[in-house]
DNA sequence: TATAGTGTACTGTAAGAAGTGGTACACTAA
DNA sequence: TTAGTGTACCACTTCTTACAGTACACTATA
């Protein structure tokens, strides 16, 4: 089963906590393609927020390509498509390890240590697809 | 000559462009222990912002380890330091790892390819230590 | 001592983001 | 027909970002 948290007054916005952790359950499999999510309204109970905050997320997972949404049925995961430009890719990726590596650097993180825990953790991510399923 | 530029309206705010490329110039050791920075108002004036907007990055990045301030004289690189606990630390290692994991695997992007692009600008940033100096 | 330049700390203002609350509409499926 | 879906509004509050201006304590230098 699918779930997610959520922490208000974190220093992330919860809409982009909600988005975070979708990516990452798409990313390691625990949501596979087809797979329906929680209504906005139903997901939006259950974490106490608005309807609006959860259905902001699912818009940008939707601009994304992440996921589909189809108008009085739900949102589900969509097929695995490229939305951007390669050169949007590109810098894309850039921002992204700019950010992430200059403030680990800053944490006072050797480059081998960086290495290893990104190499770990994308062990676990892409590794163990599915493995949870079992207790359903 | 350390130089920065900055991009108002863009997704970052301002205050955090000038963070990000002051850390990674330090990480980078383009900016040297001991380095002085340009003045709150000579930097605010240079980008054509607020001098409060220069204060409020360089607060933080006294308060991250990375520079020190002395009243009335200016701000400085400061000597490496922790100033987070081992717990806090691995927090902010995850966290970090994991909002760049899940925005770069969402670009489809590959562990591997990510891997790769990691090593390479670690070599880039840790590796070429002052090397632009010569053209001063 | 005066003066200029430094960091720092306020106040006030404006614009935008984030989040809530409520309502409404078109669509789908039972 | 009815319930549940995504979507699109509007109004409102709170917080963040950024600017503008002022002020003060400190340092260095003439």
């Amino acid at each position: 089963m699918f779930e997610l948290q959520v922490t208000p007054g974190g220093n992330r916005p919860i809409y982009r906590q909600i988005i975070d952790q979708v990516r990452q359950a798409v990313a390691t499999s625990e949501l596979a393609v087809g797979d329906g999510l929680p209504s906005v309204r139903q997901l939006a109970e259950e974490l106490v927020l608005n309807h609006n905050t959860v259905a902001k997320a699912y818009a940008e997972l939707v601009r994304e390509g992440v996921l589909e949404s189809q108008h009085g049925r739900g949102v589900f995961v969509a097929k695995r498509r490229r939305v951007f430009s390669a050169s949007e890719r590109k810098r894309r990726l850039d921002q992204a390890m700019n950010v992430f590596l200059s403030e680990v650097l800053t944490l006072d993180y050797t480059p081998q240590q960086i290495e290893e825990a990104v190499a770990k953790r994308l062990d676990q991510m892409t590794g163990s697809k599915a493995e949870e399923s079992e207790g359903d």
